[in-house]
DNA sequence: AACAATTTTAATCAATTGATTAAAATTGTT
DNA sequence: AACAATTTTAATCAATTGATTAAAATTGTT
């Protein structure tokens, strides 16, 4: 981002990303992508040679962004409780800021597998992070329950991401406003950290 | 379900739910239902008069078999406890045996809230049912946490769904195969179970 | 300024898509 | 059996889709 106007390039992936995650895969047409862009729509295949092509340009960054909070929060020095606050409230902002990005990881790496190709190497990172060793001493000097990384992971994923994942299902269901859900989610998370919290260091088994 | 051949209505219908939860309605083409009905493929018109339509019914239907557990159980004779148990257990078994539902609705209604219109009154079924009333009556006589049963609900559904939403992911992630996973999600079952009954019946706050 | 390389454009392509039509086949009723 | 109503079929439609092409415009280099 050296210079004042984005190339065409630029312009073209990031027009991708928006309507890749608004509308998936198969929702998007490629003059989709290039008016929300504002080029010509040959440019496209010119920059990128094909949709699927395109497609797989954006889709390993977008991967990285979804675990982005977990990773950024791994080798920090704080403890391991902060940690796991941080993280839930890195997934909830995340999830606000970037409302489709959950859903289309999920549904295209569903949808299409062998497209959704990831190459980011979250285990290796995860493994020789300083959270897992963390985790590790505190399992082994039983303060904390004994818990796999892996699903305590989980737990704190899937209770943010569902949330709002749901979100529109929620207002439906319940009939809320848009200012009432926001209520609701801002209890469910502390209910989520509460819960977790009180599972990890108040019930040794 | 009264004759042994199934009319091409409903065989239409089945093909429809099968595509549709698998592929999406942006990825389906009524071209791919016509054939796994094994009729021709003007008769989906006839019948249904346009995809948008063949999609609302079904649609609806889908939703129902989403809340299917919850629903089921919420008026049963048992105890409040063992209802928690029986959603997660029925949903878990749910997501096994029809592995694209979940995902399907919360696409769809993510991608197209105005075509995915919910006609079932859950929020009436679930305030006048018999869960509710036990919850009720447990918060105030104060032997179990101070949680809407929204909440509640939210956390049983968040634990089980979006660990099988995410099955494949955790299985590229993780180098996983479909057995390792198995145990996996067996595992997280029991940690969820855990974690939701000790928050609930034994942390008064 | 002259030229080559790169980028952008308008026009166009074949394939696919949701949908319609008119005729054919089947079914039910008298 | 005769007939009308219903169901099914093959053929076809216009619109949309991802992609290509050849020419035009722009940029960088000498």
């Amino acid at each position: 981002m050296k210079c004042l106007t984005k190339s065409a390039e630029d312009k073209i992936k990031e027009a991708a990303i928006k309507v890749f995650l608004e509308k998936g895969f198969d929702g998007t047409t490629t003059r989709d992508i290039a008016k929300e862009a504002g080029v010509n729509s040959a440019l496209m295949n010119y920059y990128f040679r094909s949709k699927e092509k395109l497609f797989l340009a954006i889709f390993d960054e977008m991967f990285q962004l979804f675990f982005q909070g977990v990773l950024e929060i791994f080798n920090k020095p704080d403890s391991l409780e902060d940690k796991i606050i941080g993280m839930i409230d890195y997934d909830f902002e995340s999830c606000k800021v970037n409302p489709d990005l959950t859903n289309f990881i999920i549904n295209e790496l569903h949808r299409n597998p062998e497209r959704s190709i990831i190459n980011y190497p979250i285990k290796q990172l995860c493994d020789h992070s300083l959270f897992a060793q963390q985790l590790k001493v505190s399992i082994d000097e039983g303060r904390i329950a004994n818990v796999d990384i892996r699903h305590l992971l989980l737990v704190m994923k899937s209770n943010i991401q569902f949330l709002f994942q749901t979100k529109i299902m929620t207002m439906k269901i319940w009939n809320m406003t848009e200012n009432e859900f926001n209520v609701y989610a801002d209890r469910h998370k502390i209910i989520v950290k509460d819960m977790i919290l009180n599972y990890l260091f108040s019930s040794q088994k």
